[in-house]
DNA sequence: TGGCCTTATTCGTGCATCCGTATATACGGA
DNA sequence: TCCGTATATACGGATGCACGAATAAGGCCA
């Protein structure tokens, strides 16, 4: 039972509630969150500690950038998912969460190709 | 995404899971599910009462008594149940509470059983 | 009305959480 | 090594919650 509430405990808070639903559909690092949900970034830091500690999400660091997504060895999470993803669906802020999230996804897109080009005609 | 956390909120306690995990399966009142968890009754109460606050359950009075049951009209309930349903029956207290129940409904059939024997002994 | 059973509420305390602010740490590049 | 960016952590105040203990309130019956 104390599991099983801390994991709702983990819910229980709408700064948590919108980082999931963005990692629901991708994962992100720290300051990308920051400027998709436009909180500041100590906020963001230590909400997603406690995502960590109660097993929700994983971090990896890459360079200066650390790297959060959903940690899918958990068993509750995959029960909860489908759940979750409907409530964040039915839910104006959510939505509009996850418009921002598409078109940073975009962007990074068209930067990776930028990129890419630019490697291309450098090599 | 603040009413979602508020229903988490709710969940987020062992002591109201254990109260759900009973109330899932059968209407009681407050002197019922105070024996049956073993916990004070102004505990018992007070959880009820915030339940109660975030549309979890519903209370009836009855005579002296006060029976509560799951409040089927909230969307957000009738979804989880499943879920929670599960997860009770994965949990050790969760399986000793629903035994003590299934005994307490025994007895409380026996006694109407009693009852009504007397009753119509009497008309 | 008085006593009894059942339920609700209040009070005080300790603890967890939330947040803004400030500071520390980690990393990469010049 | 110094600087800038990215992330984490520490501090302090405000708030909420969980609990035991005591008390109040509601309802039945004699």
């Amino acid at each position: 039972m104390r599991e099983l509430a801390g994991t709702f405990k983990a819910l229980a808070d709408p700064t948590r509630l919108r980082i999931l639903n963005l990692l629901l559909r991708s994962p992100l690092c720290v300051c990308e969150m920051e400027r998709l949900l436009d909180l500041p970034q100590p906020l963001l830091s230590r909400h997603l500690a406690y995502l960590r500690n109660y097993g929700w999400v994983e971090s990896q660091r890459d360079g200066m950038r650390v790297n959060y997504q959903i940690n899918e060895k958990q068993r509750l999470i995959a029960e909860l998912r489908p759940f979750l993803l409907r409530q964040f669906e039915g839910d104006a802020v959510g939505r509009a969460d996850l418009r921002a999230l598409e078109s940073a996804v975009h962007r990074r897109i068209e930067r990776t190709r930028g990129h890419e080009r630019d490697t291309h005609a450098r090599s």
